[in-house]
DNA sequence: GATGAATGAGTGTTCATTCAT
DNA sequence: TATGAATGAACACTCATTCAT
């Protein structure tokens, strides 16, 4: 076996038992025992219990960083119909955290309250995913597709939906996911309160909505 | 100095420590020593490290409840014109979380991945909040205040938005709150889309922007 | 209450506790809880867990004390019929740790493998008491009453057949203890092996066992 | 070094700490420092202070029981000449018992008074060895080789004296065991009674006595 | 490279004893 | 005298890490 095959083996059993039992209550014996590898061969690939962790943030970010990316990616082509980027974007994203469901579990449930070197880490990346979003918020509104709103705010807002979201899915398997995406966006771009249409588009509105593709989103 | 007096000593002692470094990470020697009593007074007021912990959470929990208890007594006054009692609602919970500023960091940022005992107990709060809120949703769905939408997934996108938000802000301390407060409820209420008005009525809406009071809400 | 008093009410109550629990398992705590004194009164009357420990095994040595006095006082009739005798010291030996079965069972089973201070005492008394009884099988010997045999070495088996039996009634209350003595009494004297009387010897001997009186000793 | 080795080096060291001390008194960091080994390899052999202890009398039993099970081979051959059979039990008793000195010293001074769990151990190799002493008494009694007595009480006397005897010899080295163990065995088949043969038989009876080997038992 | 026995600093907890009130 | 809050040394036990094989 490979050096690299065996580190992979490692990483695996480590997402597995990190996600059982959370990182404090892990050990390296748990580990190791999930790995079927010796001790001495642990430290052989990993120089601690904090760097299997920090790789598997690490890993887990840079297959989100390429959603992020695709956020990004919005900027571009304003006045543009967004609609189908959106539902990609929101495909994606259902598509790595599913693939990557444990690892997503621990970055939501271990997140926070470890060594301040896992928190720095874990911070940064909500910070900067925070920032992308306040951004295209901002673009979207100066184009007209968006009200006017605190988007420092609003960036903050719809990643907490997001998560508490996922939590809720991460943790009880049997969740309907896509349709809960769908009330999610739905919630987001429309908010609480009664939408007062002019007559005429009233009923444009409410045919959107009856024909809003899985996933999608409604832009006006 | 009397019993109930040191014990709130010790107490407020590890609160700082927790919310410094989190429970998992916090050793009983950091807490004695930050409280400056021994080893065996400790044990005097608490019978664990558990049984500090927890009762932390029982004391926010205690503070928060109060909070909770009025968001469920929204609905009595159907139809009314609820918003001094949701300024008042925000306003009560902001009290609570300054007052409880490193309680709350700790539920917050603590609030998963520890010992089963203190997961059900916070998972249990959030559950029951999230059910009240969403029993208020759909109360005020049917007196016609809010638009029809998935009151499961809103309820847990609010409690979402607030953890974030208040995370945001018991993280960094010079966060403005009460302007983030706004801007958080008038997202809650409006969502993302911009709203069409009928001629009308826009002129109304904006005046009666201009005049929000802080902390107060917009209804129609 | 006065000194005295109170002294023996803690006494008592430490005797409940150790019979219950032996030395090294029992907490002062216990004994202050189970004597209703405050923890600085304990050390108030005894300066240590040990010193009351200790007073207990002298107020058992100064009971036992005057059974082995008695033991002692055997010496003095020699070629007497000593049968009344024995009956007597029997009959106080019982008397005298059924009213402290308590502290019985606590010589008997947490009587070593305690602090050596512990030890040295009761090995003292037990060794006391194996040469009392040495010296007085010499004399019943050399006066024709017992047949010679290693004085030494049966003085030890008879403290162990006593040990022995008194540990299994202290242990289970519900022990028939007169029958009990009577047939230890028998095997001490007799043995195992049949005896062969003369012809004429026999019919007495046999008499003689059948009007054996309760806790009495057959002597010819 | 090897597993077992090592092993076996910290059960020796255990044995003279809890022989030198009594198994409460005992701390593993004692033990640890007698073996020269580190805490954490202490609990690699042994998961916790009572495991380490209950495998010394799970080998001392192992040992003896072989001696019990001669014990209960002595059914067998009814009738039949004992004595070469018991002058082996002895001397099988002895040699166990000798090679486990410090063993047996812990067996006898910490048998009771420890937590329920060893005591249980304990009582029950008592009980049983009882109960087959009393059963061989009773064939024995049946046989016409011993006279008749109470059988229970007789078997708990025979352990008291043994014990008692080890207990001294244990407790100091210098006893001359296999004189002593020779006038346990007269003492326990004679008594202090003076046997009055008849005259034929007294002559024989001396002559046998003279004949004795040493550690062997007078039967007719 | 792979192993797993060995390590020892660290943990949470107990409890005999002291001493200010 | 009587109290009980306070103490801290000691305990049994864990576990991330090292290193000789």
């Amino acid at each position: 076996m490979n050096r690299k095959k065996r580190e992979g083996l490692i990483l695996d059993a480590a997402i597995r038992v990190f996600a059982r039992q959370g990182y404090p209550t892990t050990s390296v014996s748990e580990i190791i025992e999930e790995a079927s590898v010796a001790r001495g061969t642990f430290y052989l690939y990993f120089k601690s219990k904090k760097d299997i962790f920090n790789t598997l943030i690490d890993r887990f970010f840079v297959e989100l960083a390429q959603n992020v990316a695709k956020i990004n990616a919005l900027n571009a082509p304003r006045g543009a119909d967004l609609s189908g980027v959106f539902r990609q974007l929101a495909s994606d994203f259902i598509t790595t955290i599913t693939k990557n469901r444990l690892l997503t579990k621990i970055m939501l449930v271990d997140s926070r309250g470890l060594e301040g070197e896992f928190d720095a880490k874990i911070s940064q990346f909500y910070d900067q995913l925070s920032r992308i979003i306040q951004h295209n918020l901002d673009l979207n509104i100066k184009a007209g597709l968006f009200r006017n709103c605190d988007t420092g705010v609003v960036a903050r807002c719809m990643i907490g939906s997001v998560k508490e979201m996922v939590a809720s899915w991460v943790m009880q398997e049997s969740m309907e996911i896509e349709s809960v995406i769908q009330g999610l966006i739905d919630y987001l771009l429309n908010g609480l309160n009664p939408i007062v249409y002019a007559a005429t588009e009233k009923a444009v509105a409410s045919e959107e909505a009856k024909s809003l593709p899985r996933l999608g989103l409604n832009f006006h």
